[in-house]
RNA sequence: GCUGGCGUGGCGGAAUUGGCAGACGCACGGGACUUAAAAUCCCGUGAUGGUAACAUCGUACGGGUUCGACCCCCGUCGCCAGCACCA
């Protein structure tokens, strides 16, 4: 009676196994491939099967490249500030350290079930003082060089949260984490100076082996445009109002202009008969919530009595007020062209305004217009100098000609805003400034970090703006580092993504208390290969980490600018019809038990099964025992033949290199799901070989090599059992011979009319004519008429047309 | 509204990118083994007609290109995602 598969014995077996003996050394000769997985916030609720899923796509790819000859930098860690570990604490009292420590515990006991080859001696944790004090230590590297600013102004609070926000962190006017209402508040913030970075975070990105739409999703976050400022007089005053437009060449067809509700000049425009209107409006936008401004688009508006004059032909244009212009985007003013664009063609029908056309629509000049002519195609009519000028050509001219003409300039704008920085939290890393009433901000001296975070009484967050740590006066209260006089620390703290912007350089060199990470090791081992993670982190982590990375660079503390040199997000788990697995739906699923029923090895295939990996798959635990049965028959198989096999015959030989091609090439394109269908597929031939003649042992040996990536544990036991001491992971990933591969005859179909009539097999080398013929002898009874045409495709098809 | 992606059996999904549609798995049906069940193994399974060989239809819908279209082009519908007054 052959050995039967007992999935829990085996995988005990060789987890102790692995644990003394690592299969993944670095000898210092092999090549480095850095596989990083978007480490994990250590939730109370643990993971589920969909967090998995990430976690084998890149264990699996790992161990492939382990067994192309590489040293693998695989880690994990923990991003563990952030809200949940700190709304528990004040729920429940108990110090977030503590919670989070427990969660730690849990979810590494869970990851480890995976049989992930990860390396735990790399381990970070972002909490960790050793960890945050680098956090700090670039946050005074971005303060010294003035990219670190205070600034006061109305940011995205959430009243829920009781904190300030990122633009990033706001989704369609909602908090991005508990999907409350976003309002403004008018708070003195810490803010990092992206936008320096916009070109470089812009143009960088086709150096990226990154998912298109990822790309396009930042390219549009950045959302950088080429146009000019241009300066309008204001009738009857000293002062001009600066524009911003990407659309110079209708400069002659704009009838008025629009301030935002914001805008510094707005007040003063206002005359006797309009002020008491024009404060009226000022107010009531500053009370619209973004949620409002969002769903409502109707355009609303104010005449401020004053006038503009067009710089190019003297016109008065009255000034307008509307919050559908932004403040706090180009100018906070614009130009006003309704004839050729939607918004100020809704506005000046809505108010009256006279709409001139400066772009002939096909050669032509409209008169009444009903919508808006966008397109910058066509010849300019009504433009003075510019007539009988192409819009296109006019289009990127016209800013030099502006300028020419001293009245603007060429300029370029993003959508992109700075990063606001500041939380008013508990659980995050302290700001390391101090505010001295005489030198102003000082930061924390180097050497004085980390600046860690204090105990205190009350998580709570205090809703005012500050955070908990204001209440504490013996922390607050501090002498300034420059002159020794009495001064304040700063009591904000870092966003969750201060960590999780760098945590990847910190693995190569964890242990490092001189340095964020030494540039030997930076060098040896950096940048990150590839990355795997949800897309969740399209324009969040991905954009700031690539922003830290380049000031890292710039600062010369590593030498590469972009961290992430390939990315793939894999798709979500969910539950029955999509519906995402939370615990008020009561829909997760825990690998848990799977795991105790089926076995890792299972559960790591079925994870991979359940769907192409980049695409959203629906879980349904039945699946599971399809993968189950195919481990278990390919073990019986092995098992059966152990002490009968045969010599390798042709066929044999054939189908083994068709089935490492088949999976190498699979795997290189990710297209996980159909590897394991190709096993399947391999394992049920092997099965009917058996019972015909036999099985080869180098068959199933390569069949067990190719396996064991996917299938760890049940790859070892059959490697042992075929006859190795030493580990299937030893083992170099084997190349497929084309000429082996090949066969002597192929089937191929033969179609009349382009339909399929019948398949004929073919020598592999048969001539077209030879083909043909025979196809034709193969269908000669259905054939009608005349033949026309023949047609043969080499070792694809055979088509005959006859009418 | 704009941008991108998708639409294939009862279900999850394959199809070497223009060449035999539905691989593989689930579910279902039949059979073998068993006192019986479970497990396991074998066979079948897009629809319609036919005892059958076979024929016709069939990749959201309507058209087109081609010897040949799930794949390319034009139009329509539906679903998903991102952005959303960025001038």
């Amino acid at each position: 009676m052959a050995k039967a598969y007992h999935h829990q014995k085996i995988e005990q077996k060789w987890t102790e196994y692995w644990e003394k003996h690592p299969v993944n050394v670095d000898d210092g000769k092999k090549e480095k491939y850095y596989c990083l997985d978007m480490f994990p916030y250590p939730s109370g609720n643990g993971l589920h099967v969909g967090h998995w899923r990430g976690y084998v796509i890149s264990d699996v790819w790992s161990r492939y490249k382990l067994m192309n000859g590489y040293y693998l930098i695989h880690p994990m860690g923990w991003d563990a500030f952030g809200l949940p570990a700190e709304n528990y604490a004040i729920k429940n009292k108990i110090h977030p350290a503590v919670s989070t420590a427990e969660n730690v515990k849990n979810i590494k006991r869970q990851i480890n079930q995976i049989a992930a080859i990860y390396d735990w001696d790399r381990e970070v944790n972002t909490t960790d003082p050793d960890f945050y004090k680098w956090t700090q230590w670039i946050f005074v590297q971005m303060f010294k060089k003035g990219l670190a600013y205070e600034k006061e102004m109305p940011i995205n609070w959430c009243p829920s949260c009781k904190t300030g926000l990122a633009n990033e962190e706001v989704v369609n006017g909602k908090c991005e984490r508990c999907h409350s209402e976003v309002t403004k508040k008018n708070l003195k913030q810490w803010m990092l100076k992206i936008t320096e970075y916009g070109d470089r975070l812009l143009d960088d990105l086709d150096r990226l082996d990154w998912p298109e739409k990822v790309k396009r999703m930042q390219t549009e976050w950045i959302g950088r445009s080429y146009g000019a400022e241009v300066e309008f007089p204001i009738d009857g005053r000293d002062e001009k109002i600066t524009v911003y437009t990407t659309r110079p060449d209708t400069l002659y067809g704009a009838t008025f202009m629009v301030l935002a509700p914001e805008h510094a000049l707005a007040k003063s425009l206002a005359t006797d008969e309009t002020r008491e209107a024009v404060e009226k409006y000022i107010t009531d936008a500053a009370n619209k919530s973004n949620v409002d401004r969002l769903q409502n688009k109707e355009k609303t508006g104010v005449f401020t009595g004053t006038y503009a004059i067009n710089p190019m032909n003297q016109k008065k244009i009255p000034i307008w007020l509307s919050d559908y212009v932004l403040a706090d985007y180009g100018t906070g003013a614009i130009m006003c062209v309704p004839a050729h664009d939607d918004r100020d063609f809704e506005f000046a029908t809505q108010f009256n305004i006279p709409i001139i056309q400066v772009i002939a629509k096909d050669g032509k000049e409209i008169g009444h217009m009903t919508e808006a002519y966008t397109e910058a195609s066509g010849t300019m009519i009504n433009s003075g100098d510019w007539n009988g000028m192409e819009s296109a050509v006019l289009k990127a001219e016209a800013p030099h000609i502006v300028e020419k003409m001293g009245i603007g300039r060429a300029k370029k704008n993003f959508k992109l805003r700075d990063w606001v920085f500041s939380r008013q939290r508990y659980w995050g890393e302290p700001i390391p400034i101090i505010h001295c009433p005489d030198c102003g901000n000082v930061a924390v001296p180097e050497e004085e970090l980390p600046l860690t975070l204090p105990e205190v009484e009350s998580y709570q967050p205090t809703g005012t703006g500050e955070s908990p740590l204001a209440a504490i006066d013996s922390w607050v209260n501090c002498k300034c580092p420059q002159c020794g006089k009495d001064a304040k620390r700063e009591t904000n703290t870092m966003p969750q993504w201060a960590g999780s912007s760098w945590y990847f350089l910190r693995y190569v060199d964890n242990k490092n208390d001189k340095e964020l990470v030494s540039r030997e090791k930076a060098d040896k081992y950096l940048p990150v290969d590839m990355y795997i993670g949800g897309v969740e982190h399209a324009v969040l982590h991905l954009l700031y980490s690539r922003f830290y990375t380049k000031f890292l660079y710039d600062i010369g503390a590593i030498g590469f600018d972009e961290p992430f040199t390939k990315l793939f997000n894999q798709g979500m788990v969910t539950g029955k019809n999509g519906v995402k697995m939370s615990k008020s739906m009561g829909n997760v699923i825990s690998p848990d038990d799977l795991v105790e029923k089926y076995g890792c090895d299972s559960l790591r295939l079925y994870e991979l099964f359940v769907g192409p990996p980049e695409l959203d798959s629906e879980w349904d635990d039945r699946g599971i025992e399809g993968v189950y049965r195919f481990l278990a028959k390919f073990w019986n198989l092995a098992q059966e033949n152990m002490d009968r096999f045969i010599e390798p015959t042709e066929e044999l030989t054939r189908l083994r290199h068709q089935l490492i091609h088949a999976i190498t090439t699979r795997l290189n394109t990710f297209s996980l799901n159909t590897v394991v269908s190709g096993f399947m597929e391999f394992n049920n031939k092997l099965g009917e070989l058996s019972r015909k003649g036999g099985i080869d042992k180098e068959t199933v040996e390569t069949f067990v090599v190719l396996l064991a990536p996917f299938a760890p544990h049940i790859a070892e036991e059959l490697w042992q059992d075929l006859g190795h001491e030493t580990s299937v992971f030893a083992e170099k990933w084997p190349e497929a011979d084309e000429e082996a591969m090949a066969e002597d005859t192929k089937e191929i179909a033969v179609q009349v009319n382009g339909k399929l009539r019948a398949t004929i097999r073919i020598k592999a080398d048969a001539t077209k004519e030879e083909a043909i013929a025979q196809g034709r002898d193969a269908v000669k009874d259905k054939l009608s008429g005349n033949i026309i045409k023949e047609i043969y495709v080499p070792g694809k098809i055979v088509n005959i047309v006859c009418k």
